[in-house]
DNA sequence: GCTTCAAACGGAACACGCTCCGCTTAATAC
DNA sequence: GTATTAAGCGGAGCGTGTTCCGTTTGAAGC
């Protein structure tokens, strides 16, 4: 969503005045990128190029001058809809109470990292246009996750003893089980981890329900 | 070099009146396994088929009558190549003393591990052709070297309290650092392994170097 | 030997990843 | 505005894996 998804050829640290970007390259940048989540989700990662090319309504040229190989391209399109998660920490923050943000978050974890997992053969193939990816996660996925999960810790609405890491974590190994876009399992547990985390197991017993919401 | 290295469709267990198994189709295969192995030897197990099948001297439709999928015939490949390492188990132990037999039989163990590695891409791939394999390796190679192992511990030759299945697992370790085709450090390694296993520490300080062959 | 027939064969054809290169066009200089 | 230039574009085409199907041929019955 931000600039530069794909890294030029090595133009220095920010010279605006070399840099020549045409605005029909980056239109199509982002087209591309928009076709390929949505072939891919509709067919699955081993859709064949053309058809993303047809659907961007670009020739396969231009989409192999963007991504030279094709699993840049799958690279790319994960790495997308990874920020586009983590980036969506902050609005939610912004516009629930902190409990029900870090759920809703959570939710759209267990998407993304299902639909990783219909990459996860991809993943661990060894390409090197993956080797960037779990770092990547590291740094955009966690602290989103943390601010939620802190911000929500704070609010005195989770278990405190818990640690952050630790859960993230554990929720990603919930999704491992989901094969082939089955989320529903992996969702209803993680959910059922979150709610594990309101109020410990010491000080809720004599508390009642919450009140202004419950699970279904 | 057994029969039926390929399953039929689903014969009993051997009516002789059913199975009509054509010569040509089974010289074909034969001829098809030797001439894969020479092609991937030379080229890597990424050569094409069409390769692979002219150096047969086949059409290609041949070669996916008898390997449906390009992964089934790597697989068999290296099916009976892990054979024929168990195989000569056998004969090394009727035609050498225990230890030399075994020694043998590990540098030929080494440089099966290394033609792994250069499979190891394709075996950690989840493709369901290769599936099968590490169940081969465990029921063909392991029993091929215990069998030598443990007549050289028998013959006193090796020291007698290290166990057969860490020894082993050891080797196939030392060969994990083989990358393509670099085989000879872990020969190397392997061999200094194969030689730490004379004698004890405590026994041999003061036995005499072995008379009638030395490693170069 | 001849006939029969399905197994086996061979290679044309297709699908897909990727490359190549002539054409188009956005950006800049004037 | 016009000219210039190279970034960007599109799609024909190549090298693969895989399929399809008409042809060949080994085996069995006679």
């Amino acid at each position: 969503m931000d600039d530069s998804p794909i890294e030029r050829d090595a133009p220095g640290i920010g010279r605006p005045a070399e840099r020549r970007v045409r605005a029909d390259a980056q239109r199509n940048l982002v087209t591309l990128l928009q076709a390929a989540k949505e072939v891919f989700a509709e067919r699955g990662v081993d859709a064949p190029v053309r058809d993303i090319a047809d659907r961007a309504g670009v020739g396969v040229g231009t989409v192999y001058r963007h991504f030279p190989r094709r699993p840049d391209l799958i690279a790319a399109v994960f790495r997308q809809e990874l920020d586009t998660c983590a980036d969506a920490a902050d609005a939610l923050a912004a516009e629930h109470p902190p409990f029900e943000a870090f759920a809703i978050w959570m939710r759209r974890f267990v998407d993304l990292a299902a639909t990783k997992h219909g990459l996860a053969q991809a993943l661990h193939s060894g390409d090197p246009a993956f080797e960037a990816l779990p770092a990547h996660r590291e740094q955009r996925l966690r602290p989103a996750f943390r601010r939620l999960f802190e911000a929500a810790a704070a609010a005195g609405t989770i278990r405190s003893e818990i640690e952050a890491d630790e859960f993230l974590n554990a929720a990603a190994s919930l999704c491992m089980s989901a094969r082939d876009g089955r989320t529903e399992a992996a969702q209803r547990m993680v959910a059922t981890l979150v709610n594990g985390l309101r109020y410990g197991p010491d000080e809720d017993a004599h508390r009642s329900a919450e009140p202004e919401h419950r699970p279904s």
